[in-house]
DNA sequence: TCCTATATTTAACGTCGTTAAGTAATAGAA
DNA sequence: TTCTATTACTTAACGACGTTAAATATAGGA
């Protein structure tokens, strides 16, 4: 009796084959680029067919973004074992440009693009689970400097901490994307920019103000 | 013989009912809420009229753009008075976040799309002028506060120092009009966040790292 | 075999940006 | 005044888009 699963199993690949084209087509075209008649002309099937597996090109899209979410938690798990607090938000920091740097149309979807009011009935991602959640790992980390008493003392809320410093980043990184191919704008380097802020910030967020060690 | 000029001063006038209408449409409703036909629809001429003023749909909305442009520039210009660079630097911060959460979908067309590469031969504002171009004030002032020795030894590029500035109060508005309706997401105020950013920003960055006096 | 549920396609609707061709208005020349 | 050339504008249309409704094929269970 296992063909309902094998009806799933085929419905979930061909779930995959459609999101793998979208991907392609995304990565190597970016957002606009993606139509409903191109991915389906890629994985060779009718324009229609995509809407068997997902409700509109918002929901195709929101899925390939969810995938994202999830690596760039997982780049930061490759952090969490630096025993500083502040040099792991440092670190945080910079992980989280490059990532943006690197996949640049991801980021825009991700970050740089509202969404609809559509309510998202909790995404792959569950919320507040450091593992697979970044932002909830980035604010247990401030949690973490401010217990240690590194912040100054007019820091205690650790969302408002959190979010200047990823304000900071997503800054360098939205304006490197937006502005870096602007022939009127000379950009200067994205990563310098970034080890500035994120520098400046932490040395004026830190108790003592003290600089890099 | 004023006959050619009459003719043109019609022209500009239809011209600036059409960008009339599309910027009602834009601040109204939004970028995706401005199409050509409705904007026609607007001024009561046919779609096709737009393109006798012109190119394309991209020129109309670069075209409101660049009013804002010069709008931000003059909002930085009520802030020449102030006479100590570090806190011209800090007011410059406030009214940039306050611009954009006043105007998010100026905004948004501004610093938040990419722009096609279409080279726009020098727009309205004409670069590297104070009085216009919003990012040469900002820079100003920062080659101003190098000079007066306030920031640390080691920034000595002014526009390193301006964009990562700009970095940290662009990453503050941009975040908020993009997550800030998200019901997923917990945003603090974003004037509390700006006020974290920036001040930290320049502690951070400022020779002495003293706080705000 | 027939029936029913599922998978997929064909055809179509309405919207969009944009172009080509046509038409009305008007200024200057005759 | 009448003719002509320029300018302003419209009508009609193209191709592409997201999406829906209806039709059709496929295959499992009876």
């Amino acid at each position: 009796m296992g063909i309902k699963e094998r009806r799933e199993r085929e419905r979930q690949e061909v779930r995959g084959r459609i999101l793998d084209a979208a991907r392609d087509l995304f990565v190597r075209d970016g957002y606009e680029a993606v139509t409903m008649r191109k991915v389906a002309e890629a994985v060779e099937y009718s324009p229609t067919a995509l809407y068997l597996h997902f409700a509109d090109k918002e929901s195709l899209l929101r899925a390939l973004c969810d995938e994202d979410f999830l690596s760039l938690a997982k780049a930061f798990q490759r952090i969490a074992k630096e025993p500083d607090p502040v040099e792991r938000l440092r670190k945080i920091g910079h992980a989280y440009v490059d990532f943006a740097l690197e996949h640049p149309n991801h980021y825009r979807l991700m970050f740089m693009t509202p969404k609809p009011v559509k309510v998202e009935p909790s995404c792959g991602a569950e919320e507040a689970n450091v593992d697979q959640d970044a932002y909830a790992f980035l604010r247990a980390t401030v949690v973490e400097t401010i217990a240690a008493g590194r912040l100054r003392p007019d820091l205690k809320d650790p969302d408002l901490v959190a979010q200047a410093l990823w304000a900071g980043t997503h800054g360098v990184a939205s304006l490197q994307i937006v502005m870096g191919s602007d022939p009127n704008m000379e950009m200067c380097p994205p990563k310098k920019v970034a080890t500035v802020v994120i520098d400046a910030a932490l040395a004026g967020m830190t108790a003592s103000g003290k600089r890099r060690p």
